[in-house]
DNA sequence: TCCGAGATTCACT
DNA sequence: GTGAATCTCGGAG
């Protein structure tokens, strides 16, 4: 099932526990690519490490200021494009970091975006950049609205339950650092309807 | 397996 | 001009 924009109306923090173990669907022209959510980071307009902070409002982080269920996607070190999902309700510039999925569907366009030769899938989605190479987004994918009626790129919701959300501090950051805003699960059951 | 250096584009100051 | 929410690869252990 689709998630909803009732799936937003909570804080920052609580959805980014929440987006554990969600799926997000990419119907790309190559074909359908799905993947569990394992790893998130939560940033709000209070946090100092965040793109938004103090509200400051930008051309980079504009789409950080619209409402609930944008894609908000960013250039970083020169090379590589991180996607987050923004949380905040109007006027609110928060956002979650997509830092890590598992691939449950298209592993084949997956490994094909990362031009992937090893066997093993280990390694193959662990981190904000990789995900984004795994499902082809780039600055174009800025802006998207998730809660569209046929959005290529949604979230939905497949039953899978974390078994354990771990939380600890964030990674990459120079600012804010002993915030604990970072939740990631290493085992998912998956629940029968 | 683990650690450290290099890569390289964009937006803001 | 500068620094950034990172990854990959090479070399050492």
């Amino acid at each position: 099932m689709k998630i909803t924009k009732e799936f937003f109306n909570d804080t920052t923090l609580n959805i980014s526990k929440k987006l554990i173990g969600k799926i997000i669907t990419f119907e790309s022209s190559e074909g359908v690519i799905k993947g569990i959510i394992n790893e998130t980071e939560a940033y709000t307009q209070d946090d100092e490490s965040s793109h938004s902070f103090g509200g400051k409002r930008t051309k980079k982080n504009e789409v950080m200021f619209w409402d609930a269920g944008y894609l908000y996607v960013y250039f970083t070190y020169g090379m590589y494009y991180c996607a987050n999902i923004v949380t905040g309700q109007k006027d609110r510039a928060e956002a979650v970091l997509i830092r890590s999925i598992i691939p449950i569907e298209g592993e084949d366009i997956i490994k094909k975006n990362r031009n992937w030769t090893k066997k093993t899938l280990k390694g193959l989605c662990d981190g904000p950049a990789k995900f984004c190479i795994s499902y082809g987004i780039d600055k174009n994918f800025n802006g998207l609205n998730l809660l569209d009626k046929n959005p290529k790129i949604y979230l939905e919701d497949l039953n899978y339950i974390p078994k354990k959300i771990h939380n600890s501090t964030r990674i990459g950051i120079s600012k804010a650092q002993d915030l604990e805003w970072r939740y990631y699960a290493l085992e998912f059951d998956k629940k029968e309807k």
